[in-house]
DNA sequence: CCCACGTTGCGGTCGCGACCGAAGAGTCCG
DNA sequence: CGGACTCTTCGGTCGCGACCGCAACGTGGG
């Protein structure tokens, strides 16, 4: 009831305030950010699945989907039995790694897992994996450093392409295009690194070029990625990467 | 307690996933972002204001601005018997910015002003104003589009200075250093124009410079801000802009 | 065709947190 | 040194929402 600001204040300031305080809601409930984060993958994930990572009631993660789909974070899709749901589009994941980077900067101690399985898959992730539609981790800090060195990025007052940037995304045969309202190069903090990697429609053209001609393949079906020998021979090509960096 | 995951995922995924819910859930309340909102004018308000503005009881406003400071988005400094409250930093502002952004996508129609008071304030507002610590609105954008024409700025792959960028803010008396991990040119996203205008360090040294020299003025105590005579005459000199494109 | 499974809808319970009012601590001023 | 002001602390109330179990629905496989 409280609702009305007793000091005329910013115009409109109702709703945004409101949707504001609803979008932040969405998140501030753990089941619902275990699912945000989970999908950061970039993958569609059944109900069932979110259900089980999150450790909640098949009912319960139900619900939960639902109000996400209706805030306009996640995007839902049937198909036969399965209900699968990802993230509604790359602004909605780059705002959710942003919160998550903003919240976790106990960057002193990760968390030192408890199993040897744990520590080797925290190794993997760590080395290289997807951030929603672009590499991140070990791999995607070392590429986007090669990129800066080669003048093919600028990261010293902003974050930018080169125009031999665009070349050498061209050369590639992964040509840019600017298209709709996604920038085409933009910084993304990574997590596991404390420094930017390339985001935005040229980091999702490099990570799916290098999906599609095996310079690198997922482990298993987890968000990990691995460096193939040919991946280390065309970075090194392309970048003067040597094979060292990418282990 | 169903905090395990029963499907072994991210580590660190329990740090990360209540962080962020926590994050979110200070800004999850109506009141709070009301707070986080008025505070993106960049300015320090009191403890008293803050409650005014959003119509609660002091006690309830102390309560969250403990909530808040504690959760790291603002900090407070005590001045006699007021407290003072700004936001925490540049990082903190943008989030919020960004989170603002994606939760008002209304922008068909800005919530239609009710008295003749609010809607010069909310032109006023349009026509130019702060934004934390640089400059937006009608003003900022053009300012920010000038300079990408005039070869200062590139947004087209990306969103940094040029060289001629930095000699520019250099032969105005505004050198830029990088410093810290604020980058030194950053796009942020304009609520009433839809298109980025110029933030980072370059946009917080432009607007101080503009605000110190004379260029703009604040109108009243509020985060509008008005071109001065000046501030016509240096803007078409530096940048081209006919005075009729700032009125 | 039926059974198993993934998914959804519906009560019902329970705890967290947002709010206020009143009283107390600290500060500035006459 | 007392009064006005700002802010904080403390109890106590109340409503929202996260959760589960159970039952129903639909799909796909045997």
């Amino acid at each position: 009831m409280p609702s009305m600001p007793s000091t005329p204040s910013m115009p409109s300031s109702g709703r945004v305030t409101s949707g504001l305080a609803a979008l932040a809601a969405l998140l501030a409930d753990e089941t619902r950010a275990r699912f945000c984060l989970a999908l950061l993958d970039g993958r569609a994930w059944t109900a069932g699945e979110l259900a089980r990572h999150a450790g909640v009631a098949p009912s319960t993660a139900s619900a939960h989907i639902d109000r996400l789909v209706e805030g306009g974070l996640l995007t839902a899709e049937r198909q036969g039995r399965h209900r699968y749901v990802r993230l509604a589009d790359a602004q909605v994941a780059h705002l959710i790694e942003d919160l998550a980077a903003q919240a976790a900067p106990e960057h002193g101690r990760p968390d030192r897992p408890r199993t040897l399985r744990a520590a080797s898959a925290a190794g993997a992730l760590a080395r290289g994996r997807t951030c929603y539609d672009h590499l991140a981790g070990r791999l995607g800090i070392t590429v986007t450093e090669a990129m800066t060195e080669r003048g093919l990025l600028r990261q010293d007052t902003g974050f930018a392409l080169t125009d031999a940037g665009l070349r050498w995304f061209a050369d590639l045969g992964a040509p840019l295009a600017p298209s709709g309202r996604r920038p085409l190069a933009r910084g993304c903090l990574d997590w596991t690194e404390r420094r930017p990697h390339l985001a935005g429609l040229a980091g999702a053209a490099l990570c799916r070029h290098a999906l599609e001609t095996g310079w690198c393949v997922r482990i298993g079906s987890t968000r990990a990625v691995q460096v193939t020998p040919e991946g280390e021979r065309a970075l090194a090509e392309l970048l003067g990467l040597p094979a060292t960096a990418l282990r």
